[in-house]
DNA sequence: GGCCGAAATGATACTTTGTTGCAAAAACCC
DNA sequence: GGGTTTTTGCAACAAAGTATCATTTCGGCC
């Protein structure tokens, strides 16, 4: 099953129209309205699709992938071709507004902003994923890559294993 | 060009049959002999083709994708298929011989064995990898996850860069 | 408003990476 | 040697990502 049905199909099941859903909903617009606000700091351009990208990745919360995407913006036909969730996705990232998980060919949106190392806890029983932006992680990396002389570029900061629901 | 061809040409024009080369060359036997020893200990066989996907990536120390490691071990014709190479890289992985590096796509051999937290730093410019096992990180990582109540299974640390050469 | 260069998107084909399913062979155990 | 488990072979397939070039849209300028 895609990634996308998979977690409409739980979410279904076992919230329908719950409580939470409300608070996350509201939630995921700020982030899209600071989003906007970024993107003009940095004099770029959140077109529409780059737009429905992250909105599809606020809203559901979970790590998709790009063929998830592209058929989740498309639920009436004619989908976007590979290439333009692609060029979405990297401009995301450039800007900080996203993270791919290498792990697992999948990309989430940023929830944290304005950490320089972030880290994924991604459980593989039930697909949650934690990020965690944790001061301790950072500082301790920072002595690593210095200790070695390492100029270091991107990260990839992932854990898989089993959350504290499961 | 694929991963392993570029390597050897890099190989060839800076160094030839250099004196370090011997030393690596040593250090790939002894690996492989505690490989031996590691698989009769845990009960399992390091087959050949297990053997020879392990050996190349001992030799050729830097991350190689499957289909580089298919090609390395058919120099002749009648190379191994895909899902052949996958088996053997699974088993080593699982042994804790080799690890993946999700970022790249790619497979490395374990240098430092006997962590359970190994992080890898990796140039973007001359393609080394160094793998690194600080006590420091291990004890920052478990912390964190334990803070979640995350029960960790496998880990994908990884940090792209420039290394102190490039 | 019309024009221009730059940025973004569309269309199409292609490459690389990884998987499934089942059959044959080899190793292990007795 | 016979039965079982493990490993390998084979073929087709699926998933993920990229290359190339044409077209459209945007932003600044006149
Ligand atoms: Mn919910
Ligand atoms: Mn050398
Ligand atoms: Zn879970
Ligand atoms: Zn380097």
């Amino acid at each position: 099953m895609a990634r996308l049905a998979a977690y409409k199909q739980h979410h279904e099941q076992s919230e329908g129209a719950c409580a939470h859903a409300i608070g996350q909903s509201e939630k995921a617009e700020r982030a899209l309205a600071q989003s906007e606000a970024i993107c003009r700091a940095h004099g770029v351009r959140l077109t529409p699709i780059r737009r429905k990208v992250l909105e599809t990745l606020y809203a559901t919360r979970r790590p998709l992938g790009a063929y998830d995407l592209a058929e989740a913006l498309a639920p009436d036909g004619r989908r976007l071709a590979p290439v333009t969730i692609y060029r979405a996705l990297e401009f995301l990232i450039e800007q900080g507004l996203a993270h791919r998980l290498a792990s697992q060919n999948a990309y989430i949106a940023t929830f944290h902003d304005d950490h320089e190392t972030t880290a994924f806890l991604i459980c593989e029983e039930c697909g949650d994923v934690n990020e965690i932006n944790p001061d301790a992680l950072s500082s301790t990396l920072a002595g690593l890559v210095q200790a070695e002389a390492f100029r270091p570029h991107a990260r990839f900061l992932e854990i898989t294993g089993k959350c504290s629901q499961c």
